[in-house]
DNA sequence: CAACCTGCCTAACGTTCGTTAGAATAGTAG
DNA sequence: CTACTATTCTAACGAACGTTAGGCAGGTTG
């Protein structure tokens, strides 16, 4: 399935889009097939020689399903990223789930951490707010495959798998709205429910792993920045602004 | 591959996840697994009966993409919810592909032609903003299944289906460009490039296609209203907010 | 009536999938 | 050297995939 439609018929071409399917890849902002690598073995490169057998496969599974998706992506293409063969895989992980789970799951709680020390800092609310959506932003800009998968490949996960996932997601969402809701009192503070809010803000900053390209005009910090001014303004629209460096 | 992971080994249960994966659906602003339909075949209502039958293939396409993605999907996915078999597809559409393509570029010149109107109606530019705006949401909320995947599943079209679709995003762009240059000169506009703007903008407002539920907690005309808000705070960055009703 | 087109069917092809069983290889410890 | 563990290999299984060939029913047209 992965090439040229996969299985075909009694060996004929078939009619249409026979030419297979490029290697998809991130550029200008939205999900665009990558033209093949200049270099013949330019994947090893992608593949940290002194990580783990496991950690390695994590890494290409997730490149991967990045570029396929899921479904899209086999076993065997994992394989050939680490030059084995398919059925060695099955030393380290149980089944090709089991690699999606892994990484959603590590994603998912390396998310979490990150916000519960900020909710733990003491700051107050307005700064706990800024910390909260910078972070959110910079983990889904340099973390942006796992984090574009934790968020699309939801779908693929065995039932059991996305309950556990869920209650990640939940708690997350329930420390944003506890910051939302300290930050309810302050002054020109938009009349939202929280839920709706943090809604609107994750879902925006979220988004930012699907169109973000690092080398691209904006550094992860820069879009960081964009972001939380621009929340800014939605969330206190009757403030005035008085910091602001166009450009 | 759509059911229970597909190919098994040699028949005995894989070790994980061998549970299968129930239908995908959007609630609560993520893309969630849905229970099994409560009444045994729901899914007949989902197709119009009055269509033409290729209607009611890219309908059924369109919507199992939505859930499972293109590679997720299969012809006899498609096939059963219209009651017929696999084989009889490939007397309306040649191939699966063709049923991708069909649907993505039939969106993109809806969207592309709701565009050009406003471009021609000659109002002033921040009013063509606006219309702009707005016509770009309500578009990703009213056919959010459509536009969904015109996004997500670029990576699955064949390079020259690819070019012809990109193509038409490209005008899509340039034309909102085009808008946004006009908008340039008027008071308090931020200096940010074109490019720029246009693609945060349109990431956030193309996202609403990933969130957006009907029957949820807001319209599609409240979330363009918001978005619009939202957008004209963020690019007008120094103008006094006079109307605002908080709510 | 015959000829024809439309739309679906049955049956199957060849490929690829996730996965398994079991042998082979390399390195280490006794 | 032997025994053992860790890792990869070869070979294959059965299922599901996209797709094709060819036939059959029903309606329309000459």
């Amino acid at each position: 399935m992965a090439k040229g439609e996969g299985a075909g018929g009694t060996g004929r071409a078939s009619r249409t889009g026979t030419a297979g399917r490029a290697g998809a890849a991130v550029r200008a902002g939205t999900l665009l097939p990558a033209s093949p690598s200049r270099r013949s073995d330019r994947n090893i490169q992608l593949i940290d020689a002194s990580a783990s057998r496991p950690e390695q496969i994590r890494a290409a599974g997730c490149h991967l399903m990045f570029l396929h998706g899921y479904a899209g992506m086999t076993m065997r293409q994992i394989a050939a990223l680490l030059q084995i063969k398919a059925a060695s895989l099955y030393y380290h992980f149980p089944s090709k789930q089991e690699i999606l789970f892994d990484l959603m799951q590590a994603t998912a709680a390396e998310l979490l951490r990150g916000l519960r020390e900020i909710l733990a800092s003491g700051e107050p609310p307005e700064a706990q707010l800024e910390q909260a959506i910078r972070w959110h932003v910079l983990f889904h800009t340099r973390k942006r495959e796992e984090a574009f998968i934790s968020h699309s490949e939801l779908r693929s996960l065995t039932p059991e798998n996305l309950e556990t996932i869920l209650k990640l997601r939940r708690e997350y969402e329930k420390i944003f709205d506890s910051i939302l809701r300290s930050c309810q009192r302050a002054d020109g503070f938009t009349g939202e429910k929280p839920a709706v809010i943090r809604n609107s803000i994750l879902t925006m900053c979220t988004a930012t792993a699907g169109w973000f390209s690092p080398g691209g005009e904006l550094t992860a910090e820069q879009v960081a920045e964009k972001l939380w001014q621009f929340v800014r303004h939605g969330v206190f629209p009757q403030r005035a602004v008085k910091d602001h460096s166009a450009a």
